[in-house]
DNA sequence: TTGACATATCGATAAACTTCGATATAATCG
DNA sequence: CGATTATATCGAAGTTTATCGATATGTCAA
């Protein structure tokens, strides 16, 4: 139900990648918790804009969500964003070898 | 040059993989030349709408591109699909290690 | 040349997506 | 409780995208 099924995962992932907007949210959250309002100050768009590419990250599963008291904080999940990028290479570049080795923990 | 605007390459490199019907393109020609035609026959949709694709997976830069007499030949450019990856790996996952590794040359 | 075949481009249509104001929901505080 | 703050959802407008029929371009063969 949280997924429609005969889409395939890496056309989710793209999809989810496929936007510049949702790309500058990525990168601001990608290394540490924003709260939606830090991201709406960070970007200069509307907060119905920011919500609405976090939904979409959401449902990708691309992003940890975490409430903290009135805020909630959004991180990127490094880890399956790396294995997604890994997914799409295997599938669309066979012939090619991407290991995925993480560098702490 | 080749690429127009100030879109961030990482950014052309999703919305190409960001389509159900391209990525089956993709996937019957990532391991061998295709034609046209024969990935018409494959897909079950019109000339057009498989040249339009192939069009977009250009502009990306993701194909090889070879005229062979009347047909014209597409074959994934797995390197640039897999470099393209790991870049976008780096960009929203600097905490994961990604290696690309070719296994045959 | 002409004709046949392969692919690209054009133009129209419909569906999907982005954006934002208005509003609803949820949590906190007094 | 009511007020305030933070975020999500709704609805509309504008934009992009996918699709396909018609047509143009390019290539070969006779």
């Amino acid at each position: 139900m949280v997924k429609p099924q005969d889409i395939p995962e890496t056309v989710t992932f793209a999809k989810a990648l496929a936007d510049d907007t949702r790309q500058r949210i990525m990168e601001l959250c990608c290394c540490n918790p924003m709260t939606v309002n830090e991201l709406v100050e960070a970007m200069g768009v509307a907060q119905p804009t920011v919500s609405h590419h976090l939904a979409i990250l959401r449902n990708a599963e691309l992003v940890h969500v975490e409430r903290r008291g009135k805020h909630i904080l959004y991180q990127i999940d490094q880890q399956k964003l790396a294995e997604n990028c890994c997914q799409v290479a295997r599938v669309f570049a066979p012939g090619m070898d991407i290991e995925l080795a993480e560098s702490e923990s």
